[in-house]
RNA sequence: GCCAAAGUGGCGGAAUUGGUAGACGCGCUGGACUCAAAAUCCAGUCCGGCUUACACCGGGUGAGGGUUCAAGUCCCUCCUUUGGUACCA
């Protein structure tokens, strides 16, 4: 007889709605527990058996911490914006919003079907204006600050307007903000420029700006795409092309470095951490000015190596380098126009396919500042315009592509490090290799090791003006703007003056307006491009005829900030009340997928980190602790996809075993965050335990199993329940839940075992399964007497003088093999032991005529004797 | 290529600090109950040898080496799988 799930699941949900049992408090007396799951985007679909095991791993630790008297927030919500939506509606001109309600709908049963433990009163959405508003008003705050390198913090961008009216730009270097364009200018200069020479200035500061780019476009979809993201849609068999766009862009960048300083102190998988810090790419080197023959004009390089300065023999450009037009004679103009017009056509991941190197020289030629020699300038597809400079001093003596790249077009090489054949190969060992060939009248390394050279070449290109020590990121500003219709409007107005002007944070939300189709627009441009009433506007403040943004935000934009409008999901007044933020956070526990590892994770640290600095939140990181439930393969151990066959529907599982069983048998299959294969022999396993546990409470007539007694503890049972009640309490800590399954089976077949069933640990062991398997917990609960939910009741205690067994059982060995064993009391003294093993006659066969030389004991373990 | 994580029975996995490898579950085998089946319960189940049996012996955690009285666990080399990355100067 299977046991009544169908019935008692429901009735518990409706118990736990009704009663709001879930609902947090802020505040009180309590210790706080900030424990978040990754909010699901709402897909057609429904969800996937891959969502609940990470929900599922959360509600265990939320139900088992509420018990353990914490004051725990466990919210969920919808990452509702989003291509998909959007595309349906362009297939079918059903408004993505109706499209959306229904599939939350959907997802909203499904994770109430589970009886996951969620505060419903925080349910957030992020296509909702009144969350949207906000996820527009943080874009405002960012638009409206910039990046102080000085203190190394954001600031409004009034604090700048501020110094530029008292002593212009005299005490900033604009090298980090306007490039090559650093306009210095004093006080004076500043007053007297017009509102858009101001206005263009200041966009230089700006954490959020415009820029003309080169972006990944997709005709089919309608939109630029991230470079992360275009992987995902050519494998979905879409085309993308790169071409120069204007775009919104937010300077990431700035804050690359403490990106990488505060991953330090955060409790997350190597892995995750190790894949921002290689996004970020950090590396230390210096960047050297090359005079150029017969121009004015300098062309700067970064590199790694400056210690190699003196084995620069030629010099590449990038095929976009501002500079190729400059220096290209006549007589290479035709192969230089031809390989730039091919390598335009190219993507960077096409580049990067055909690593076989190709190039043209320019025919311009570069002074190398450490030899005076004049070197040739080159341009080729292996440098890429999109990092350092978009030039490089090539190296072929201790620089592997530089290397083949000489080979191939007979370059000379020379040898500055002294170690390898640089003849053959490139000699890059920076550990061992020392200086040579590398004087000139004022400078030597000769004989330095790298970070001596390094040190010394940089001391000098500084002393001469000609370059300085430079730290590099790989890691480029995030491309803000989609030309999607189903994301958050951008709150900014184009002015007819050329000027952007940002709405008033009270003008919020900037509603998205409704269309008729929801076609691309034909150009460019957003499907809002068409919504003219929306898009042409009169600005109040001027009198201008203005245009609107017609870009949205992209999807990352409202799951930046999404574990903050939880806190207080309900504030019209503010984005959270301040002593709400100081209570909840940082988050305790963050749970989803690894493939969130760079794109979100990184996103959100870096607005988290501009409302710091801004002080709107209190704590420089979010999520202190993050864990990553693995991939749920299909039975025949293959990725689930709909073209295998292979997918398991939650609400299927639900139906035929229910949500206990589903909870359990996702926790059961192994450690959370491991790759595993779906197995229904295996829900069935964990379906036969529940029903085991039904039968030992329950007998035939629904009633509390007579056998159920207030009956003294025999001490096996003693000793497995208080080691049950720790051992699934410390696994729960450390989200090891399969074996606190095991450790509960083990208690269950015990005491299936036990002709006596004592009430009082059969009473407890109701609070512990509790978490796991809360609907039949519960039921139970109520069969036991109790009128209340079980949801706040609180965790047994064990006590530890129980769980010392009297006897142990001690190995005896010879040579390291197990040759008997025996069972002694506890903390029987070492001579004892070696006595009782000495005397043992499956011992003593084996040390037959031979010499004991030594001897190892360690007590409640093991002897071991060694013999020859 | 580079970076990271991981390789344990027929299968999913356990072994938290160097100290009894294989907990727990699945599957399989045998038995009980039943007219029969399902369900349930009981027993067995790493591989091999020997044995009526209890026992006993040998081997065993991807491969090979090392440290140690003792290694799934620590060190070195290699192989495989998964994830990330792709000329980043």
């Amino acid at each position: 007889m299977s046991y009544p799930f169908h019935e008692i699941e429901p009735k518990w949900q409706t118990y736990w709605d009704d009663h709001k049992t879930f609902r947090t408090e802020d505040g009180g007396n309590k210790p706080k527990a900030y424990i978040l799951d990754m909010y699901p985007y709402p897909s057609g679909a429904g969800l996937h058996v891959g969502h609940p095991e990470g929900y599922t791993a959360t509600d265990i630790l939320c139900r088992y911490k509420r018990m353990k008297g914490f004051n725990v927030l466990h919210p969920i919500g919808w990452d509702a914006f989003g291509l998909p939506a959007e595309r349906y509606a362009m297939q079918t001109n059903i408004h993505p919003r109706i499209t959306t309600v229904q599939n939350i709908n959907n997802f909203r049963r499904q994770i109430k079907m589970l009886g996951l433990s969620y505060d419903w009163d925080r349910e957030v959405d992020t296509t909702d204006p009144d969350y949207y508003k906000w996820t527009q008003w943080i874009f405002l705050k960012i638009y409206n600050s910039w990046f102080d390198y000085r203190i190394r913090k954001a600031l409004p961008i009034t604090k700048l307007i501020d110094e530029f009216e008292q002593e212009g730009c005299s005490k900033i270097d604009c090298s980090l903000y306007c490039g090559d364009d650093a306009c210095c200018f004093t006080a004076d200069g500043w007053k007297k420029m017009t509102r858009l020479e101001q206005h263009n200035v200041l966009a230089n500061f700006r954490l959020c700006y415009i820029a003309e780019i080169p972006v990944n476009w997709c005709e089919a979809l309608g939109t630029v795409l991230a470079n992360e993201e275009v992987a995902e849609w050519t494998e979905k068999g879409y085309s993308v092309e790169r071409r120069p766009m204007k775009q919104w862009m937010m300077r990431i960048t700035a804050y690359a470095e403490r990106l990488l300083e505060d991953a330090k102190e955060l409790d997350w998988p190597t892995s995750t951490t190790e894949m921002q810090t290689n996004w970020i790419g950090r590396s230390e080197g210096a960047e050297i000015e090359f005079a150029l023959k017969g121009f004015d004009e300098k062309v700067r390089v970064f590199t790694t190596r400056p210690d190699t300065l003196f084995g620069a023999t030629y010099m590449v450009l990038a095929p976009e380098h501002p500079l190729v037009e400059t220096i290209t004679t006549t007589e290479q103009r035709i192969a230089v126009d031809g390989y730039r017009n091919q390598a335009k056509l190219k993507s960077e991941l096409e580049r990067g396919i055909d690593a076989a190197k190709t190039g043209v020289p320019t025919g311009g030629f570069a002074i190398n500042p450490a030899t005076k020699h004049e070197i040739p300038i080159w341009i080729s597809d292996y440098v890429l315009m999109g990092y350092g400079t978009g030039a490089i001093m090539a190296v072929p003596g201790h620089d592997e592509r530089d290397h083949e790249f000489a080979k191939k077009f007979n370059l000379p090489i020379v040898e500055v490090v002294a170690g390898g054949d640089v003849e053959k190969e490139a000699y890059i060992d920076d550990a061992n290799g020392v200086a040579v060939n590398s004087a000139n009248d004022e400078v030597s390394l000769n004989g330095l090791k790298f970070e001596d050279a390094k040190k010394r070449m940089i001391d000098w290109i500084s002393a001469k003006g000609i370059g300085k020590g430079k730290v590099q990121y790989k890691l480029r500003d995030w491309l803000f703007s989609r030309q999607r219709y189903w994301g958050e409007p951008i709150p900014i107005l184009h002015l007819e003056d050329g000027t952007l002007k940002a709405l008033d944070e009270s003008e919020l939300p900037l509603r998205l307006p409704d269309l008729q189709k929801f076609q691309p627009s034909g150009t460019t441009e957003s499907p809002l491009a068409l919504a003219t009433d929306w898009v042409n506007v009169i600005d109040k403040e001027t009198g201008l005829t203005a245009r609107r943004e017609t870009n949205t935000m992209p999807q990352w934009a409202g799951s930046c900030w999404y574990y903050l409008r939880y806190l207080d999901p309900k504030n019209n007044d503010r984005i959270f009340a301040a002593e709400k933020e100081r209570y909840w956070m940082p988050i305790d526990l963050y749970v989803g997928g690894a493939e969130h590892a760079v794109l979100h994770l990184m996103y959100a640290r870096f607005w988290h980190k501009v409302l710091y600095d801004l002080g709107y939140v209190s704590t420089r990181e979010p999520f202190m602790k993050l864990r990553h439930q693995g991939i749920i393969l299909g039975e025949n151990m293959k990725k689930m996809s709909k073209s295998l066959g292979n997918v398991v529907n939650p609400d299927d599982v639900v139906k035929e075993y229910g949500a206990d069983a589903m909870r359990l048998f996702e926790m059961f299959m192994g450690p959370l965050e491991e790759m595993k294969p779906w197995s229904t022999r295996g829900v069935e396993g964990v379906f036969r335990f529940l029903g085991r546990v039904w039968r030992l409470y329950i007998d035939d007539e629904r009633r509390l199993n007579p056998d159920i007694k207030s009956v003294p503890l025999t001490p096996e049972l003693e000793r497995v329940y208080h080691a049950t009640v720790k051992k699934v309490g410390d696994d729960i800590e450390r989200l090891s839940f399969n074996t606190a399954i095991a450790q509960m089976m083990i208690f269950v077949n015990e005491v299936m075992k036990s002709e006596v069933k004592p009430r009082q640990i059969l009473e407890p062991f109701v609070i512990i399964l509790a978490p796991f398997a809360p609907h039949i917990a519960e039921e139970l609960w109520h069969i036991l007497g109790h009128r209340q939910s079980l949801a706040y009741e609180p965790w047994p205690a064990f006590d530890p003088a129980k769980l010392i067994e009297t006897t142990v059982e001690i190995v005896l060995q010879v040579n390291g093999k197990i040759r008997s064993k025996i069972a002694v009391e506890k903390d029987m003294p070492e001579h004892q032991l070696e006595a009782l093993c000495l005397a043992d006659e499956n011992v003593r066969r084996h040390l037959d005529g031979k010499q004991i030389i030594k001897k190892v004991i360690v007590k409640n373990k093991l002897v071991n004797l060694v013999v020859k």
